[in-house]
DNA sequence: GCGACAG
DNA sequence: ATCTTGTCGC
C-alpha cells in the first residue's frame, strides 16, 4: 500500500496498462452506485459514502459509509491517497456488487491517466466512471444546450469530456475509470443526471457529509 | 521562477 | 474539501 505520493505514483504507473477504456459497459444495468468521500472539520478523518440506486427508478437500495484517516495533505494526482481506503472499505461492506460505480473525481484524464475511477474500477472488477466538478485540464466551453460536449485533450489524447447535464449550467468533467468506453460513460451520466451531478453523486455527497457530522 | 492542479 | 445570503428558474 502507498502511502507517499512517490510509491502512489509507482503504483499508479504500474497499474495504468490494467485499465480497459472500451465498450458499451454492463450488458445488464441494474444498480449503479455512487461515492463521496466528506472530510471532518478539524480532524484529519475522512468519511466515504456509497449509495446504490435501483438503475432505472434511481431509488436507493444500499448505502454504506465508513471512515479512515486522511494521512496527507491533498495533492492534485494523488485524491486516492486520501480517499481510497475509505472508499474501499465503504464498497467491501456493501451486500450486493453494484453493476456500475460513478466515482467523485477524475479516471482516465489525470496526469498518469490513473484517476480515483480506475483505481477503484481494478479494486473492484465493476465499471467505473470519474465525474469531476472542476477541469482537470484546460477545456473549451461546450454550447448551452443539455448534451452537448467537447473534447478534453491532454497532449494528443482525448481523455474524457466537458459534458452538459443541464441547459446552460456549468458543464461536468467526464473521463473513463474501467470497463467502459467514453461514449458510454457520457451516456450513463446523463441518464442518472436530474441536476448538474448525477443522482449518484449528489446522494453519497449527502450521505457522507451528514455521517461526517454525526460520528 | 511562478502559477496551476480531481478533492 | 470547507467557510456562506440571497436570488433566479423550473
Amino acid at each position: 500500500m502507498p502511502a507517499t505520493p512517490d510509491e502512489a505514483a509507482a503504483e499508479q504507473e504500474r497499474l495504468r496498462p490494467l485499465v480497459d477504456t472500451t465498450g458499451p459497459g454492463p450488458s445488464d444495468l441494474r444498480t449503479v452506485a455512487g461515492i463521496d468521500v466528506a472530510h471532518r472539520d478539524g480532524t484529519d478523518d475522512v468519511v466515504a459514502a456509497v449509495v446504490v440506486l435501483d438503475a432505472v427508478s434511481l431509488r436507493p437500495v444500499e448505502t454504506r459509509t465508513a471512515c479512515g484517516r486522511a494521512g496527507h495533505p491533498y495533492e492534485p494526482g494523488f485524491l486516492a491517497l486520501r480517499e481510497l481506503p475509505a472508499v474501499s472499505a465503504a464498497l467491501e461492506a456493501l451486500e450486493r456488487v453494484p453493476d456500475l460505480i460513478v466515482c467523485d473525481g477524475a479516471g482516465v484524464a489525470h496526469p498518469r491517466r490513473f484517476g480515483l475511477a480506475c483505481h477503484v474500477g481494478l479494486l473492484t472488477g465493476v465499471s467505473t466512471i470519474g465525474v469531476a466538478k472542476s477541469p482537470p485540464m484546460p477545456f473549451e466551453m461546450p454550447k448551452p444546450a443539455r448534451g452537448s460536449w467537447t473534447p478534453q485533450v491532454d497532449g494528443d489524447e482525448v481523455v474524457g469530456r466537458a459534458l452538459r447535464t443541464q441547459h446552460g449550467v456549468q458543464p461536468v468533467f467526464v473521463s473513463v475509470g474501467h470497463r467502459i468506453g467514453l461514449d458510454a460513460a457520457c451516456d450513463q451520466v446523463l441518464r442518472l443526471a436530474r441536476h448538474r451531478l448525477p443522482e449518484t453523486t449528489r446522494r453519497a455527497d449527502r450521505l457522507a457529509r451528514d455521517a461526517a457530522l454525526r460520528l
